[in-house]
DNA sequence: GACAGGCTCCCTACTAGTTGGTAGGTTGGG
DNA sequence: CCCAACCTACCAACTAGTAGGGAGCCTGTC
């Protein structure tokens, strides 16, 4: 049906790939001429600037962030069981693909330098994530299941950073294996 | 006295307050010729390529975090306090400098697209700090200053992974208070 | 049913500015 | 005299972005 924005995904597509190797100013338009196969100039009809470009990968990325906590909170009641499928995510990211990063965790690094509107995105999606993990760690306290050590917002920002922290740490030693090695202990210690 | 290598020096110091900006690829020769009043093919006499001067400048950074360490290790006898400082240190910077960020945490995002001299000097920061901090935990396990939840290596990992991450999310809210809020209900956790 | 108009998509061709880097000359101090 | 430090003057490649044209497709109208 809608095979008009093909190309308008594809392009957002490996620009997403590109962006999450090595951050917003990384990637030229030629790169993605290349692999898309298109010429620079037609990526400007579809995305008149880079940081228009960005901006909306951002946004679809947050989306599709924020449409899967929906479902999780949907498909999996347990609170310990959604951090852990959250996490589990990554995890599989981490062993599947090339080089898995989080969209918004590498452009945060980036912030002082990214365009307004790209690092607005960014800040949202940040919120978005600390407001269902806070959700969650609230609910698993009440129930019996989660062991906060302070209160469910700090422990939530606690959670992210770490999560964050851990994809930096798999990068930086070049160990896929360390991002699990890190967030299941953090798992562990939250569990009740 | 040594007055010859202030060029060199002044280059390092505008390339690394430029990187810890945006990383890598986020500056070029021409902005710090702009601010060390320098032509850009007489910063290429002192650093010949760009990889090199940040190779140059990274082999600086960890050789001072390291000292800094060993200092630590010789001025404050207890872990705990150790650990404290540490962390002091990272909120003193937030506190009172522009875009504070550690070099190597800001360059790991990066690594697929750095040069490859590059990416081993900022392995070998995070290993130096990975196993300082194992050090650290395991003397505070020992003297029963410390309550770990796992062994001292995974422990120490987490706390490297969450330091990371919360200086990404006091990125990210554009709030450098985010930075303490997070880290100091992490020693506290940590505490016996 | 033909056909004109307009729209979307993509192209070639081009721009001005920036990138990292080189060649070769000048200067000043040991 | 030599050498380090710095300069001017380059360079080719690349950057994001623009101008303008052509092909195909939908739509309204005679």
């Amino acid at each position: 049906m809608n095979t008009q924005s093909t190309r308008a995904a594809d392009i957002l597509d490996c620009a997403r790939s590109l962006i999450v190797r090595g951050g917003y100013n990384s990637f030229s338009y030629a790169d993605i001429s290349k692999v898309v196969g298109i010429r620079t100039a037609s990526i400007h009809h579809h995305f008149p600037s880079k940081s228009d470009l960005v901006r909306v990968l951002v946004a679809q990325y947050r989306k599709e962030a924020s449409d899967g906590l929906a479902q999780l909170e949907q498909l999996v009641p347990d609170p310990l069981d959604q951090l852990r499928a959250y996490l589990g995510y990554w995890e599989t990211c981490f062993a599947d693909t090339d080089a898995p990063f989080c969209v918004c965790a590498l452009l945060a690094g980036e912030i002082p330098v990214l365009p307004d509107d790209v690092a607005a995105e960014v800040r949202a999606h940040f919120r978005r994530l600390a407001d269902w993990l806070t959700g969650v760690l609230e609910r698993g306290a009440a129930q019996g299941r989660l062991r906060l050590s302070g209160t469910a917002r700090t422990d939530a920002e606690m959670v992210l950073a770490t999560t964050h922290g851990a994809m930096l740490s798999a990068r930086a030693y070049g160990d896929a294996t360390a991002f699990g090695a890190i967030t299941r202990p953090l798992l562990e210690r939250i569990a009740a």
